[in-house]
DNA sequence: TTTAAAATGAAAATCACTTTCAATAAGGAT
DNA sequence: ATCCTTATTGAAAGTGATTTTCATTTTAAA
C-alpha cells in the first residue's frame, strides 16, 4: 500500500540525494500506516513480510537517514527507548496506550508560568520540555 | 563517606533480605551524593576508586535491586537512557543541565485541565505523564 | 564458631547495533 | 534502450553493553 503521504517522504529522500529501492518503499510505508512506534527489529520482521530479502542492516540505515531528515523521530518508552514513529508537527505531543502502544498527538500545553518560576527558583534558563502522556486508549478500555 | 541516608538505605536493603557488602556500600554512597544521574559504567569506574576489587556485574545486580525497590530511578536522556539517579519523593519532576548534566527536582505542575481536555478529545483513559525540562545550570551559565 | 544462604567476580554468552566490503541496483547521461 | 557512475545492499565480522553461569567467598544468624 502506497499512499499519497508515502510518494512525498520517498521523493523527499530523492531530492536529499537519496535513491528509491524497494528497501526504502517498504520501511517507509510501514512507518507511515502505524498508529503505534516502531523498533529496528519489529520494522525488520513485519517488512520482511512484504519484502523477505530485506536485511536487518538497512533497516537501521534507513531509519538514520529518516530520522536526519526529520521524517521519523525517536521515542522513549518504560521498555525500550528506541522506537520510532512519523514526527509530530509543530509543538504536539504524544500520548500513548499502555496496553497495546497506541499513539495520538495532543497540543495545547503551556509551560510559560511553570518554567518561568523554575527558573526563578533554580537559576536554570530552561530551554525545552519534553512533555508524554500515558493511558488506555478507547479500544483497550473495552476490553479492560 | 557514609551518611544518614546512606544508612537508611543500607538497613532497607537488610529488611530486604539483602546483606550490607562494601560493594553496596560504595555504589549506594555514590548514587546518594552525585547531583547527576550515573550509567552503570560510569559508576564502576568512579566505585573502583574507592574499591577497586569492585566487580561491573556486582553494579548492575545493585543498581537492579535499588530501582525495585524504589529508591533509584532510571532517567532517559537524549545521549542515553540507562543513567541512574534517587528517586524524587512524590510528585515531583527533573530538569537537568544539557552541559553538565546536573539535575534539579521541580514540583507544581498541574495537569489536570490538559488531561481532562485530552481525554475528552481522544478517549483515552489517562493514568500518568513523564515531564522533563532541560536547560543550562548557574555554573554553566557562567562559562557559556 | 559453625553453617546455610546470599553475594561475588571471572569468564562465557547474548544482544543490539555498527563497520567493512564485494556485489548489485538506481537513475542520469547518451 | 544502453552505459556508467555512484548509492545501496546484505553477509559477515566486529564492537560494546548487559546477562548468565558457576565455583568461591562473605555475611549474618544460630
Ligand atoms: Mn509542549
Ligand atoms: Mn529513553
Ligand atoms: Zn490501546
Ligand atoms: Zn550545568
Amino acid at each position: 500500500m502506497i499512499s499519497a503521504l508515502s510518494n512525498q517522504w520517498l521523493q523527499a529522500l530523492q531530492a536529499d540525494g537519496c535513491r528509491i529501492t524497494r528497501s526504502r518503499k517498504v520501511i517507509v510505508d510501514l512507518l507511515l500506516n502505524s498508529d503505534r512506534a516502531l523498533g529496528p527489529i519489529e520494522i525488520y520482521d513485519l517488512a520482511r513480510k512484504e519484502y523477505p530479502a530485506l536485511g536487518l542492516v538497512t533497516v537501521y540505515r534507513t531509519l538514520e537517514k529518516l530520522e536526519a531528515m526529520g521524517l521519523i523521530q525517536r521515542v522513549h518508552l518504560p521498555d525500550g527507548c528506541h522506537r520510532y514513529l512519523r514526527s509530530t508537527q509543530g509543538h504536539e505531543h504524544l500520548l500513548l496506550c499502555t496496553q497495546c502502544g497506541k499513539v495520538v498527538t495532543f497540543s495545547g500545553d503551556d509551560f510559560s508560568k511553570l518554567s518561568d518560576r523554575v527558573s526563578q527558583n533554580t537559576g536554570f534558563l530552561i530551554q525545552e520540555h519534553w512533555l508524554q502522556l500515558f493511558g488506555v486508549c478507547p479500544d483497550c478500555r473495552k476490553h479492560l
